[in-house]
DNA sequence: GTCTATAGGCAGATAGAC
DNA sequence: GTCTATCTGCCTATAGAC
């Protein structure tokens, strides 16, 4: 897939548009402008706008597969591991943005079964790769932690897609550095 | 203010809407069909949208420290004060929702300036209850916490508002209560 | 306070020329 | 693949009768 492509420019403007304003505040309209073509012309390459959003999330959950399969490559101890995932966000908190998931969640009714299906399996791939960093963290005595690898992961999950939303509401700084602090001292207080 | 005056029934109404669809996704018809009134009737309330969307949020924001007094004068360990204000957020995950302040932060950028500030108030008046009462609990010895309670508040919090999404997105459960168990968990480690 | 009627704009989407 | 032209429907909002 070749990145100047016109589907790959629709989809990465999409991506910014509702991470910014939302997924039904943003128009093919918008998108035609950004690009600069017609609206005509986008439904070409993407009939209806769920088909963007659905091509957009399929895409989303690939880029995160590539992301955590990047991070088990290339780190080696569990904390730096989860250290880097964390970085996922911290990233996206200083560009202003929410998670896409996140975004989508909120019109979560207005969306058609398969948006919602891979925003599921964007949160759980998430999760479960959190909960096997956590439980071999704690296997190999880098992390002291009594409680279920599972709740540790949806807590910290859960307090980054929130974080994202205090961070953006307060207009700036970095929300997510307190979260991960807290983070740590709850995996190694026990 | 009766409660069953139109006003109160338009907020009521928008108010679910908003945390089901999200600001963008409902429209004027909605509230309409929802009261058993016209479009136009509706505009004698709140003249535009956004005037309704401010009054929701201050009304919220009522709500809010309604909620926290209250909290404050029937409870009496810090413990038991916080777990009365994460139940808050409990009731709202039984009902499928998502806080107000969640799904408008989706929408953010699109929203006039008023009510920007007020979804900061909100969240800010929630976090810092709850670092006093964090404080509180860590002073008469009822929570061993070692950390800064602002910390432990904006993660608190954090965790609430993104739990919320993680299970609107799971489709129900009870994530919440795994989330209050790992927060003690981590507040009396220390 | 609520109604009917209507305005003006934008939404997503389609047909068919190039 | 992108264009122009056009459709239909919904949106917020207003005017004015009751």
């Amino acid at each position: 897939m070749k990145t100047n492509e016109t589907a790959t420019q629709l989809l990465d403007a999409a991506q910014s548009l509702i991470q910014e304003r939302g997924y039904n505040a943003f128009s093919y309209k918008d998108l035609a402008a950004t690009v600069g073509i017609r609206t005509a012309s986008i439904h070409y390459h993407f009939p209806s706008k769920s088909d963007l959003g659905v091509a957009l999330m399929e895409r989303y959950v690939q880029d995160l597969t590539g992301a955590l399969a990047a991070i088990d490559q290339k780190t080696r101890s569990s904390k730096s591991k989860l250290k880097s995932f964390i970085k996922l966000y911290t990233e996206t908190e200083r560009r202003g943005a929410i998670c896409l998931c996140g975004s989508l969640a909120s019109d979560r009714e207005t969306l058609p079964p398969s948006l919602q299906k891979a925003i599921a399996q964007y949160l759980q791939q998430s999760e479960r790769w959190i909960a096997e960093k956590i439980q071999e963290g704690v296997k190999h005595g880098e992390l002291g932690f009594r409680g279920k690898p599972a709740d540790a992961a949806a807590t910290l999950l859960s307090s980054l897609q929130g974080g994202l939303i205090l961070s953006r509401a307060r207009g700036g700084g970095s929300l997510l550095t307190t979260v991960q602090r807290v983070f740590f001292e709850t995996l190694e207080a026990a």
